[in-house]
DNA sequence: GCATCGATGGTG
DNA sequence: ACCATCGATGCA
């Protein structure tokens, strides 16, 4: 095509989700991310993953934000653009991915939560702390760029699978917002329980 | 299936 | 003193 303006000598590489998807609110972009596909170059070899669990923080005012504490040395990275990583580490022993989304200035985030080894790799990803460790993603890949060729994500194919929404895991510390419905599963994925499945009926399919 | 607990260290 | 977790353990 005559305005095809990427890899014009390679046959078609499937585009990634770009800025204009990382810059919407913290809601659309974890729902969105559900069915999409992780990519991660490590030392020259590539891992492909399919996102079946995310969960949104959506703002300062959002109790279980770390953006409710303000603008510290950690959360910094939440104020960049949407687009970047917001990696950080707890329990002494994990790190967390999030892809900050919105604009500049607007700390909201998705967490990855849970994700499904694609190409026959071997690996359990049911879990924001197995996720980056079977990925080799720490602090070191905080702030960095989701478009890039080390981390970035391919828009999930249509049709898009259907979408369980719960309240988020581990916020019990948040007052009224621990029950806020911020958690986005694939509902058909063997990462949802019966009990899930059961207690948080599909909400409507919404507008695309 | 469900509840409880300890590991382990950055953070404010 | 927490904490956006995990795996082991115990019990049903």
């Amino acid at each position: 095509m005559s305005h095809d303006t990427h890899t014009p000598t390679k046959a078609s590489a499937p585009p990634r989700l770009g800025l204009a998807f990382f810059r919407q609110d913290a809601i659309t972009v974890a729902r969105g991310l559900i069915g999409s596909t992780l990519v991660r170059r490590y030392r020259g070899r590539l891992r492909r993953a399919r996102i079946v669990e995310t969960e949104a923080y959506v703002g300062p005012h959002d109790l279980a934000c770390h953006a409710a504490k303000g603008r510290t040395a950690r959360t910094s990275t939440m104020y960049l653009p949407g687009g970047h990583a917001y990696v950080y580490f707890i329990y002494g022993m994990y790190d967390m991915l999030n892809v900050v989304t919105g604009p500049a200035d607007d700390p909201q985030a998705v967490l990855l939560r849970a994700a499904e080894p694609l190409d026959a790799w071997p690996a359990d990803l049911s879990g924001p702390g197995k996720l980056t460790r079977a990925l080799h993603i720490t602090r070191a890949q905080d702030a960095l760029d989701l478009t890039g060729p080390a981390l970035h994500f391919l828009p999930c194919p249509s049709p898009a699978p259907e979408i369980a929404i719960t309240p988020r895991i581990g916020v019990d510390y948040a007052q009224h917002w621990k029950d806020a419905p911020l958690r986005f599963l694939d509902a058909a994925s063997a990462a949802v329980s019966r009990r899930i499945r059961a207690r948080y009926p599909l909400t409507s399919e919404t507008r695309p």
